[in-house]
RNA sequence: GGGCGGUUCGGAUAGCGGCAAUUCCAUCGCGCUGUAAACGCGACGACCGUUCGGUCUACGGGGGUUCGAGUCCCUCACCGCCCA
């Protein structure tokens, strides 16, 4: 249900429509996570407003719970995200607090040991799936388990169940953990009963080019409809021929990858999403990503603006808008960045406060809109141009 | 006039004689990439040196006891409550 309309002269790039049933999706696009379905300080109503194609739910958090549609109360397309990422994030990364992407401050810690069964803050990986701790009980998922959820939440694209490891971890764990990641991929084809679903297999693979390779190759020959590309980057100098730029390696692995994969299928490049990697990623043929940069910064007070971010605590008496000649519903309804100032400083308790609101209903605007932009400039054959001007201005 | 209680880093608070001294708020700095995170981390008397310290100035003012006082004693000032 994938349709590219235009492919870039200059880049990878490429101007598509995914259909779902709940409807289109024109890509390159932006997805907005919404892990318990439902967007963090957002009314469902204001998700239409911030041109918001799509939204992203994940298995682990909603597992039990019935239809996503109706959690999130809008009609739009939804992914399911399979829950794998959590066993890296609640598990590994949680204890060693490494994230998926290497930075100068991570702690230096061993890798796993790639022997078949490894624990970390009580989860605990098999061959068959995974074994963890949620609301005090003892949890299973796997990747037949994982997709009868996923049919069950009734989500548009669903995810293979995959491993996503820690760039920290070694090649022995990584071949170990990637061979389980291709093995589950195949169970979820089988698993699958609903055709009508969108079902993305997941590359892994880490930071090994022969491993990255391997699974894209492999992940390429199953009937998936889409690919997902997971897993850990670093942007460190530390493997030769890297600069040390960050998203390097992340524009490195699209390389080795990219070319592997079959034109027709949408590419979804999970969990990335500032700026300059959007830009970069698209550019190297990617059509979709989620990222919480545009919903968790903005709960954080850090407002996006094509001039770079900002952080709004620093704006108590400039009458300066949010962003100049920003057409999102909160700059149009004249919220000042002094006005968005005090609403931060005033009380935050209540779960809808406006202050939060107001900027992740802007943030979510100004990520979806600079999709749009990038979108026309494919269409327009200026992709590599738009590029340059947008992140000349845009200093971070 | 008498009886208590108080006075600690911008505000509010802790502080059995070993204290540059707790916590909260505020302030400042940093971080946030398939949401653990509607936050997290750090600094917050001054000066000096590299970590790690070092020196000085500090718990209303003054005096005393003590090796050592924010902490005990005396006194003064101010504030609060109660009885006249």
């Amino acid at each position: 249900m994938f349709k590219i309309l235009k492919k870039d002269k200059d880049t990878k790039a490429r101007l598509g429509v995914l259909s779902t049933p709940h409807g289109t999706i024109r890509t390159p696009s932006y997805v907005i996570v919404a892990t318990h379905a439902e967007v963090k300080c957002l009314r469902p109503s204001d998700i239409k407003k911030t041109k918001t194609q799509v939204v992203i739910a994940n298995t682990y958090h909603l597992r039990g719970k019935a239809n996503v549609h109706k959690l999130l109360g809008v009609k739009m397309p939804i992914m399911t995200d399979s829950g794998g990422f959590q066993v890296f994030s609640l598990g590994f990364g949680n204890k060693f607090g490494v994230g998926k992407i290497l930075r100068k401050n991570t702690r230096p810690v061993r890798s796993r040991s790639p022997l078949a069964t490894s624990s970390s803050n009580g989860v605990k990986i098999t061959e068959k799936g995974v074994y963890f701790m949620l609301d005090g009980k003892k949890r299973f998922l796997g990747p037949e388990l994982s997709i009868k959820l996923q049919e069950k939440l009734g989500a548009d694209i669903i995810f293979a169940f995959d491993e996503c490891t820690s760039p920290l971890d070694n090649y022995a764990y990584n071949k170990k953990a990637l061979e389980r990641t291709h093995r589950w991929a195949k169970e979820c084809l089988k698993a699958r009963k609903r055709k009508d679903r969108i079902l993305f297999g997941i590359i892994q693979g880490g930071r090994f080019k022969d491993l990255r390779i391997k699974s894209a190759k492999f992940i390429a020959s199953l009937p998936f409809e889409g690919i997902g590309i997971g897993g850990s980057f670093g942007n460190l100098p530390v493997r030769p021929g890297s600069s040390g730029r960050a998203g390097d390696e992340m524009v490195e692995t699209l390389k080795w990858v990219v070319p592997h994969l079959p034109e027709e299928k949408p590419r979804h490049l999970l969990g990335i999403g500032r700026v300059e990697d959007v830009f970069n990623a698209v550019e190297q043929g990617i059509d979709l990503f989620d990222c919480v940069i545009p919903t968790r910064e903005a709960r954080h007070g850090r407002i996006y603006t094509k001039q770079g971010h900002f952080d709004i605590w620093k704006y108590q008496s400039t009458g300066l808008a949010l962003e100049k000649r920003c057409r999102c519903p909160i700059c149009k309804s004249g919220v000042t960045r002094t006005k968005l100032h005090s609403l931060f400083k005033g009380d935050q308790t209540t779960l809808t406060n406006r202050a939060k609101r107001y900027a992740t209903i802007h943030n979510m605007w100004f990520f979806n809109n600079l999709l749009e932009e990038i979108r026309n400039s494919i269409a327009k054959g200026k992709f590599k141009e738009f590029k340059k001007r947008f992140l000349t201005k845009f200093k971070v």
